[in-house]
DNA sequence: CGGAATCCCATCCGATACTG
DNA sequence: CAGTATCGGATGGGATTCCG
């Protein structure tokens, strides 16, 4: 069954039986990753704990404030594992939790599909601004 | 060479040579397909072109607005292909061009990632929640 | 039918300041 | 060091109205 069949059966029934679109997988984990830092702070942490100010020289243009949010959000589904060693003054140690370990494979199949793909699409967006500036 | 390893090599190349995480490729993808309907409507138009209308019913919370705004978004960024047939009213068809189809796999992926493991993310959710009541 | 224009609210997110 | 608190601008997105 390649990816065309499956996507379409799939989207079929979810549209059926009083489809809610916040309830749907497909947004439930677009959501999650689709947002600005959480990405680039898991990929921050393959191979590799990382401390909470370690996250942040990994990942250069996050403010504190949201690698907090980003983090915290990260743990509370399941993906990073929050430990404190009370140490002073206090240290953070952040791990991939199994569960994010196992996005990684489906992920880096995206990853890819963008480095493959993203000269096609900003020749195509060139193409249609010029187009459109007509 | 696993996910894994593939990730944290191209993280690591990324960070280095003035990383601007606007111009990186996975924020890139991701921008894109993070928004509230992209990946909907793709579906939608999974094997099968369809219109205006017959899109807004296949994705049943989207408004007009935003359909179109995403339309436009997914054409630009050369993913969809528009043509409009002069009848009156008019009738304009969306399908999807090769570039979209490509980005089908990857997707497929990440999909049935989801559909495995958000019984996992609720349980998570559920935990941390009612740990953090206390 | 397939939009475009306008209004408006919710949230995202950055900057800054403060804290145990 | 690893946060929290607060503010305010920018953006996302829904509802409604109008149009060829």
């Amino acid at each position: 069954m390649n990816a065309h069949t499956l996507l379409a059966a799939r989207f079929a029934e979810w549209q059926q039986a009083e489809f809610d679109s916040n309830l749907c997988p497909v947004r439930d984990v677009l959501d999650q990753i689709g947002d600005k830092w959480t990405v680039l702070i898991l990929l921050s942490l393959v191979g590799q704990p990382r401390r909470f100010s370690a996250i942040q020289r990994a990942v250069p243009d996050v403010s504190k404030r949201m690698l907090t949010q980003t983090l915290r959000n990260l743990e509370r589904n399941g993906m990073i594992v929050r430990e404190v060693y009370p140490t002073k003054p206090p240290s953070v140690e952040y791990t991939l939790a199994p569960l994010a370990e196992d996005l990684l494979e489906p992920l880096a199949g995206l990853l890819r599909w963008a480095e493959a793909n993203h000269a096609r699409i900003h020749a195509a967006r060139r193409q249609f601004d010029t187009a459109a500036a007509a």
